[in-house]
DNA sequence: CGTATAATTGATTTTTGTCAAGGCTCGTGG
DNA sequence: CCACGAGCCTTGACAAAAATCAATTATACG
């Protein structure tokens, strides 16, 4: 059982010092809108790692971005198993779901020390009605996260053990090496191989013998909260694993390029 | 392999005689918007059984929307395999994606013969940008879909077989039978069992036996392109399948009850 | 240190896949 | 009207993948 929420609320931070601003909902806001911003924010929040920071069944009227460290989106089921549906990293929204009156029906567990920023549900709609191009954001970040929730279920439904760990291991390690940018196809991580079973549709036990053979073929190595990519190319052929229609689809520029971004610039 | 894409384009229909209105995209037009609808679309169109309406990896600047029949959305792999990730009833969005300048990632085949409201992209975008409660409701059935995704991935990650096919056939005889009134637990259902395995992660033959079993259990009747569902709560309780749940996410009025709804109404 | 969490390994069982062969049904063309 | 073929369903025998049960062995941390 995770521990009980710790609640440390910091008074709002000055949105224009955020480094993140380009990776998160309020990317399409500019210079004058971005310093406004403060007033649609709760503050900012810290947890420890393990704290629930959404928990499915328990009201919560708040939405949050992450701001630094890492989560996880899971689901716990009657039968006492788990599903790992997302791992979130810093500019993740989390808490948008389609009934945002009804309690959240996926829970959502910080994974390390971890800072958010805060939107009272109110004020998170009144953004979006006042901002139209944050809701075009926002359902361009909804595409985004729904694309990789089909990826995920291919993932599931088509590739054995390996070809599923070599596959989320990959997409893992380009996420965050954008975020924190890698050096020798090494990162840091803090998934347990059990965690990597619960998103994998797997038992830690059996996660555990593939990683082992994964490791002796020379293509990844992972302990000490640390992964390190020591062949991509083969981890790739292996998993059929396509970076670049990956990067097509949700890369940064994808919404600068594409047309639902220029939509969400011309709006302005 | 699928047949080609034959074009059967007619002029577009009156949106205001359109009865599947309140569950497409254009949902919160009122009257006097919907009247100007057929200024977006490009008119509407016909498939037949087994046409591809979206191909992966093939330009394709429109969108549509599923008039009448039902469709897949799947995935080919390189080495053959392929995941349903869909099913569409009408009234589903077809072909929205992160980048929509860049190829469509995901196929869409029709399983019955078809018709479709069919959007230029450029028209669709700048419907979108025009009525920004257009742009809330595609944000919603995005989170929607998202959604959806979401209990299908939990469903192939942490359920057997048997359990995998009675929550998806309870869902979907849900599902169609807010489209199609079912009158006693049956309701026509195009999907072969070779449909079923690519969905749920699992071979045909497998879905055959344990087909079987349920059958013989009295839980349900499959076959002549007909599910009978036969015990509803048995099949519920075998899957933990939550009907309210899924209801109060995504249910029709949790677009009208639900605070995003309330902003797409407020904001016209 | 001592405890808790995570990783590892072996032996065994269960679940699911693979290969192969027939059977059923329905529409089509002779 | 019947024969044929395509697609789909069904079943059996066997193989492979993954789960389960049960110890151990690291590793981290107060």
């Amino acid at each position: 059982m995770p521990r009980r929420v710790r609640r440390h609320l910091f008074l709002p931070a000055d949105c224009r010092l955020c480094a993140l601003h380009d990776a998160a909902i309020c990317a399409p806001l500019g210079g004058g809108e971005i310093a406004r911003m403060h007033g649609y924010k709760a503050g900012n929040r810290t947890v420890e790692q393990g704290d629930d920071i959404i928990r499915q069944g328990e009201p919560c009227s708040e939405l949050y971005t992450l701001l630094d460290g890492w989560a996880m989106v899971y689901q716990d089921l009657a039968n006492g198993r788990r599903q790992v549906l997302d791992f979130a990293l810093p500019g993740a929204l989390l808490g948008f779901r389609p009934n945002l009156e009804a309690p959240p029906v996926h829970s959502v567990q910080a994974l390390t020390d971890a800072s958010m920023c805060v939107f009272p549900r109110a004020r998170f709609l009144a953004l979006v009605r006042e901002q139209p191009e944050v809701g075009l954001r926002l359902a361009w970040m909804t595409a985004r996260d729904h694309f990789l929730a089909q990826e995920h279920l291919t993932n599931l439904g088509r590739r054995n053990a390996a070809e599923r760990i070599a596959y989320l291991l990959l997409e893992i390690y380009l996420r965050a090496a954008r975020t924190w940018p890698a050096a020798g196809g090494s990162i840091a991580m803090p998934l347990t191989q059990e965690h990597l079973g619960d998103a994998l549709g797997l038992t830690a036990v059996h996660v555990n013998r593939t990683l082992g053979r994964l490791r002796r073929q020379g293509l990844l190595e992972l302990g000490g909260r640390t992964l390190v990519v020591r062949d991509a190319e083969a981890l790739a052929a292996l998993a059929g694993f396509e970076p670049e229609a990956l990067h097509r689809q949700i890369g940064d520029d994808a919404l600068a390029r594409g047309h639902l971004g220029q939509v969400a610039r011309q709006v302005v």
